[in-house]
DNA sequence: TCTTGACTTAGAGTTAACTTTAACTGTTAG
DNA sequence: CTAACAGTTAAAGTTAACTCTAAGTCAAGA
């Protein structure tokens, strides 16, 4: 079934349940399922949508940005383009800032071979 | 001469003349000369370090550790040793944030794909 | 039964790095 | 002379993304 409670999920993403709880109000992960109890059973794919979240959130996507992706995967293939638009113009982001990562990179190593 | 007034030093780094007082007050901008009237004159070593705390800046230092690093290099050579390890540091840090980030790119680019 | 882990709402607190405001004063170029 | 640009202190406000606290309730396993 691979079903998490909210501190197994939280141990498998690295994020609190504090954390979890708080994505899920801010509309980030929604439709997660509870149990007879109330309590929350992440899924699989809640899993992996934690994960793109991460990975979207480490590359600089605020929260705000994260869940407009989130609403248009919610409105599924006739959003696609604008979602794929979306994910286009964040990888040129990312493109970006590597490159301006890698010149800062140059600047200090060209500082610690200086030597003063 | 190159001496610089506050709006042109402003100008040349990209960064107000508000943020440039408070990178002063904050200890991380030591030593700005003022002219008779108590105006700054930044000189070219000043633009320089100012460039030289984006690039920290930007690779994600905190202005804390940017300011540490600035009392390092004002102790001059007798601190060489720290401030070279703490640039090491930072640059094994960079080195493993541009990892990160092509994992994520590439993550996002295998998203884009699907087309779904 | 009791501990553990989960749940809720609602709001306050935190941190970083600004950013703005107030309430002025002083200098210089046109 | 006056507008533009500069200065000051001190404190409040902003934004993002949590993080914590209060003050409870509820359910399942040892």
């Amino acid at each position: 079934m691979s079903l998490y409670t909210i501190s197994q999920a939280s141990a498998e993403v690295s994020l609190t349940a504090h954390t979890l709880r708080y994505y899920e109000k801010e509309g980030l992960l929604p439709n997660v399922k509870k149990d007879s109890a109330g309590r929350r059973n992440y899924h699989q794919d809640d899993i992996q949508r934690i994960g793109f979240i991460k990975c979207l959130k480490g590359t600089g996507m605020s929260l705000k940005q994260i869940k407009e992706y989130g609403v248009l995967f919610a409105q599924g293939k006739k959003k696609s383009l604008e979602r794929n638009n979306m994910l286009e113009a964040h990888r040129e982001k990312i493109l970006t800032e590597i490159k301006i990562q890698k010149k800062y990179l140059k600047m200090i190593e060209a500082k610690i071979e200086m030597r003063i």
